[in-house]
DNA sequence: TTTGACTAGTTGCAAAAAGCAAGTGGACAA
DNA sequence: TTGTCCACTTGCTTTTTGCAACTAGTCAAA
């Protein structure tokens, strides 16, 4: 135990997204698909934009996520998820499986966590491999 | 949306667990083997013990554990998982998995999650079969 | 049966974090 | 050049956390 910080597995990752917006934000840009500032502002939960901006360096930092200028629109970030940031999936989907057996969730997110609890392997792997790409590509060009 | 909460699987999950230290408590009881507030308490990261106090009866609240009284020590409290906190297992097993693979751990926590991960059917149908059993007889006497 | 340690909490206060609303400065499109 | 959009920043209030001291019941031993 070093910093008074435990090592614990679960500690660690707590240190990591143990908190309210984390995870969420992680969310947005996994399987929602945002990539900007202002699309996850936009959330439902709705997130304050100094919190946004704090926990999306706090992320880049980790190494979970890369910002990255849009070519297009230069005032525009575009943030992406690293090979870290992507291993998360495993984890998002088993707290998406246990919301769907015991919190109230609508129908049609039962349906799409459904489809990637049950169908784990090749969903999983499929979407991986897309965010995986798009990262490399990024990487690439910065 | 109700109540401007968004009815978001990986939402209504982080209502529960959305926070430093509810997993950790709930580690304590799945896989340390502790069931007193003292034993909680004495963890290694330390937890105020007006937040263990808060956190523990939220926790009853939601289901997720059960408290009852010592049948030796009266002054004491037996804290157990129920089904609904056992159903918690596949999460806690892939965020150790992901700090494992991206954090710093001890190597005997390494190993231990590499038995957990590796022989996920087995062991981990093995605990939450002991941590069940134990939740229904404390369910009886009650 | 008194003593002292141990139990699960509670209380009060200070510090940190979150939440809110308004503002900033650069980029863009017309 | 004007107005809008963009990613933040700032200042302030409210909420949550953290800490240390305290309490009241329980227990085991003297």
């Amino acid at each position: 135990m070093k910093d008074g910080k435990s090592q614990c597995p679960i500690n660690q990752a707590l240190e990591v997204f143990g908190d309210k917006w984390t995870l969420l934000i992680i969310r947005d840009i996994m399987f929602d698909g945002k990539r900007y500032f202002g699309e996850m502002r936009g959330s439902d939960e709705k997130i304050a934009s100094n919190i946004l901006t704090n926990r999306l360096s706090k992320l880049e930092e980790l190494g979970i996520l890369i910002k990255t200028k849009d070519l297009h629109h230069k005032q525009k970030n575009v943030y992406s998820l690293t090979a870290k940031g992507i291993d998360l999936m495993p984890v998002m989907i088993e707290i998406a499986d246990w919301s769907a057996k015991h919190r109230t969730i609508s129908e049609k997110d039962r349906k799409h966590v459904q489809e990637l609890v049950g169908g784990r392997r090749i969903l999983q792997k499929k979407m991986s491999a897309v965010l995986l790409k798009e990262f490399e590509t990024i990487s690439k060009n910065t």
